[in-house]
DNA sequence: TCTTCATCCAAACAGCCGTTCGACTCTTTC
DNA sequence: GAAAGAGTCGAACGGCTGTTTGGATGAAGA
């Protein structure tokens, strides 16, 4: 993860202004929400002038997507990294733990306290359930990235019926988009603090430990 | 599930006209989202004058917050009695695929195209991401629901350290609450129609089968 | 028959929303 | 040194928001 263009906060090809819009707007969102933030807010937030949201970005909701876009090609692009590396270890036919930790690691690794990229892995998960029309689109039509997580686990477990993979696949997806503030805090509160100790390696431990038990019939 | 007081689709207490509003407005927000969906939008779907959401609740927010209220019992009630129903089964100490069957079966069950609690199940899954900050108060403190979940667990498994029961629960959490519209409609994409066949019953055994082989180490 | 009361209605309210405009500043280019 | 262009600014625009108001309506009770 030394990657510059992969650990740059705010994209560098930015002006100065235009860059603190794209940080305080990632902000904003991903604590509050994206219909509850308006222009005002960031702007405000940002401590630059109303109207440089639209003269930048043409709308809220191009800046929206300009965001989402920026974050889904860096988190994919590490998840391909990983899956990558991982078919280089075993000749092209990686198993299911090592396809698994692909798919969790990068956004739990974003999601630590200590990293810079907290907020970024929270406006992700955010703009699954509240995202614009054309970020749905987006998410709905380009599957080319879940198709390579898709293909790895089929070849790994020829054994299983397509279907069968394809659900598992779902239900691991599910375990990663729950890991938001809100979420984590109601488990926090609910173990009583047990579970606030856990590091970001730790936490990828429970999780592919987690998945591949589900996938290990 | 024939209990009236479960399966009515609105409450009776509520007068005509209120019926009419709670019904719209639970519809529209679970498919368009919270913030997306207006007064008026509500009031002209039902068919009633715009003021009624005021006069029968009192804001928006209190309307929101009651359709909430209302199918959040119902859910607990329904999850308590499949759990208390298990615990009968095995004098008091249901194993792990009981407790999860009942944590899963009750949400999937009213999910299903057949029945007329589709537009609830996405209505509640929606205020965990959006809701209001009396929903999300309410979500955060009263885990007396999942308290029960959580013991159960942790009698049923007590070679394992807590955080780990603790941990595993909320991934199981994570992929019930990912059974969205659009997140369904993704896996139907990727899947390429394969996983469209199934019927709640079959997805509720996948859903366990993964879950328990989650936790059987 | 008169009163009471809950309900419903059209209309208006104040406020916030995203966006646009025109002028101004500063740097760059010929 | 003039022209050009990108960036910034305050101010305003039209539209939509949730909420409130005061009167009309109609059934129930004395």
């Amino acid at each position: 993860m030394t990657d510059a263009a992969v650990t740059e906060p705010v994209p560098e090809t930015h002006a100065l202004t235009k860059g603190l819009v794209f940080a305080a707007a990632e902000r904003l969102f991903a604590v509050h929400g994206f219909q509850k933030v308006s222009v005002r807010d960031i702007t405000a937030e940002a401590g630059v002038n109303l109207a440089s949201v639209n003269y930048h970005f043409g709308s809220k909701d191009a800046l929206l997507f300009e965001i989402f876009r920026t974050r889904t090609a860096e988190l994919n692009r590490a998840r391909a990294r990983m899956l990558h590396e991982a078919a280089d270890r075993h000749r092209g036919h990686p198993p299911v733990r090592d396809i698994l930790e692909a798919l969790i690691a990068p956004p739990v690794r974003w999601h630590d306290p200590n990293g810079d990229r907290r907020i970024a892995v929270q406006f992700l998960i955010r703009s699954r359930g509240e995202g614009t029309e054309a970020m749905r689109e987006a998410l709905r039509t380009d599957v080319s990235h879940l198709r390579r997580f898709a293909d790895a686990l089929l070849a790994a477990r020829p054994d299983l019926a397509p279907e069968e993979v394809y659900w598992r696949l779902h239900f691991v997806l599910g375990m990663i988009h729950n890991n938001r503030f809100a979420e984590l805090d109601r488990l926090h509160t609910l173990s009583e603090g047990l579970t606030r100790e856990d590091d970001a390696e730790t936490l990828i431990r429970r999780m592919v430990d987690f998945a591949e038990a589900g996938f290990s019939r």
